[in-house]
DNA sequence: GTTTTGCACTCTAAAGAAGAGAGTGCTAAA
DNA sequence: TTTAGCACTCTCTTCTTTAGAGTGCAAAAC
């Protein structure tokens, strides 16, 4: 909860890190609180139960175990697992049939939506639990190219082509009735200034200092000023709720830590309402590499039975964005933690090559 | 279950039918089986339990109730709540704030995904049970507009627009590289045959007959006729996939009757997949009007304890898809009808006031 | 003939009782 | 430092019991 004292393995003897890796390892195969007496048959120490049972209770006051209730066994604590996860586990390497997978479905001729669609969906598939990838943050946009087209009298479809891959659409009621030829006239005026520049700063500039220089211009300027502002007034330069794609998320119905429906219906709302999440993810971009957050640890009360593990995508070395999996506290961390890595990996190759 | 006789009302004494009807809207709003003493008590028929009994056995008999065990009380079965809501059922209107509100969410202004999104989400909000929006199939679309835009040497962009409102983008990689000039003569090529055409046959055209021309034609022809074949080979002239839009299905876990994980959980999966939905609905769009799938009768398993109201939405007379909202059988349908009704009418108004 | 009363019967759901099993902590011995 | 022994505590399962609701049927009442 706190960083009150960084539990570090440096402070346990080597063997009560080894029967504490143990246990970890055998609940989260499991999922049954672990006991003394099991931990003593499963491991190699030939310890007795007894002996076994002091150093989890010195574990349990180090804050890293709990038991449920006096007579049942021990699970991890959120510090327990991050203990485990950050210096205990190792990670298994893929087998090559299953990045082969991977690499199949991050096809990067799909078109750009579809690629993170897939991608989200190919994490929850292969984890069995709940992918989620978020998409560029418009902020970090840049505008390629924008395109006017007469609909009818009074109506223009905008075409932003942004970040030479994703397109954005909207269509706008004008004033006056343009012709086609001065639509192209705006265009290239735009194009001319604006491309290349970030969507956030041509946004500003068209709305603020082209405001100013309006009346210094011509006529036909003026017109593409105007209609520029109404192409990046209307409210959505995208709304923060299509800037997660979840998949599998019933996968989580299944697991057992959360088959309460109430809680599990709480998640799926934050799920729906994408906030907590976003927020979350937001951390996550700012850390570099991968970043898991376990249990309590993230500060949202939904995924107080969940851990988050997410890896930034980058492509020329910029961060775009971050995908992840949603899954239990006890998730099979040393399969999870590959996949994710190297799903944000491929899914940059696959960014890159469609450039 | 099958046609072994349609239950009609004629069949049954007033008596029995208003007994009927007492016994479906006490389970609507209880959820709990109804026992003949309850009913006593209930109606002002001042009948005692026994006489409610034989008439309970009789309907019964004719397959409108059905006991869970001998010693509950009756529930209605899905032939049950045919009849009810076939028969009996007497609508409310929906007071004048409801319809306000309705009318302020359908919002004309907004581009067309976003106002299918807000219909999907206005109808799970007002019924707290889930919404689903079948978008316009695209066969009965028309091509209104098509627009090649060059990004890069060997890839250009083609813009759709169809029907008026929606469009479509997709990013093309060419053998050779066009210039803008070449591609705004393909625009006007294209534009001049196919405007107006419905999306089907400028497909099929495209694909076929023009590979027939091919030859006859000059060296510009031949690169707009390849160029326009790509544009439509790319396979998604949209997918199945996209073309349901759910949302409210976490109201569902609130719901009694679905409680069980298991249930929902493939009642969730099959929103995911759409395909069974998907099926459902296009049966729902042939039907003139409103359509209620009760329970069983929709055929589809993840269904059984489901009802489904919907309604087609039309613009100029057309059908253009169906709406409508997925709850238990135990739903009330008195107020969930009106409300598809008349949030399917005011939809089509909506989408002709955006042309 | 229809409705009601009376009654035996059935089934569920809730509550309690009992026992098994697992696991603990502590003390004393090894 | 480790282990064995032991009393103790919980939970989980199973079984039993009981109360309650509701039924169906037969005979009486209207």
């Amino acid at each position: 909860m706190s960083m009150v004292s960084a539990t570090d393995s440096s402070q346990l003897s080597e063997r009560s890190l080894y029967l504490f890796k143990a246990l970890v390892e055998h609940f989260i195969e499991d999922g049954t609180p672990v006991g003394s007496r099991t931990l003593s048959k499963d491991t190699s120490l030939n310890l007795s139960p007894a002996t076994i049972r002091n150093v989890m209770a010195d574990l349990e006051d180090l804050g890293l175990l709990h038991s449920p209730h006096t007579s049942a066994g021990r699970i991890p604590t959120a510090r327990g697992y991050r203990l485990f996860v950050d210096s205990l586990l190792r990670v298994n390497d893929l087998n090559s049939s299953e990045v082969e997978k991977i690499a199949r479905e991050l096809d990067p001729e799909k078109d750009f939506p579809s690629l993170m669609q897939r991608t989200s969906s190919m994490l929850s598939d292969i984890t069995q639990l709940a992918g989620v990838v978020m998409l560029p943050r418009t902020e970090k946009s840049t505008l390629q190219h924008i395109e006017f087209v007469a609909l009818s009298a009074s109506r223009v479809l905008v075409v932003l082509v942004v970040n030479d891959r994703e397109v954005q659409n909207r269509i706008i009621d004008t004033r006056k009735t343009y012709s086609a030829s001065e639509l192209q006239q705006v265009s290239n005026y735009l194009n001319e200034i604006f491309a290349g520049k970030e969507l956030t700063y041509v946004r500003a500039t068209i709305l603020d200092e082209l405001e100013k220089m309006k009346e210094q211009v011509n006529q036909s300027m003026q017109s593409a000023i105007e209609m520029a502002q109404m192409a990046f007034n209307s409210d959505t330069t995208k709304s923060d709720s299509d800037e997660l794609l979840f998949s599998g998320q019933t996968n989580l119905m299944d697991v057992a830590e959360l088959c309460e429906i109430d809680k599990l219906k709480k998640l799926f709302e934050s799920f729906n309402q994408k906030r907590d999440i976003l927020h979350l993810l937001e951390q996550a971009i700012n850390a570099d590499g991968m970043q898991i957050f376990i249990g309590e640890e993230s500060g949202y009360d939904v995924l107080d039975n969940c851990s988050v593990v997410t890896s930034p995508y980058e492509v020329d070395g910029q961060i775009l964005g971050v995908l992840g999996v949603i899954g239990p506290t006890r998730m099979h961390y040393e399969r999870v933690i590959p996949i994710v890595d190297i799903t944000a990996k491929m899914l940059g190759v696959a960014l890159n090559l469609k450039n």
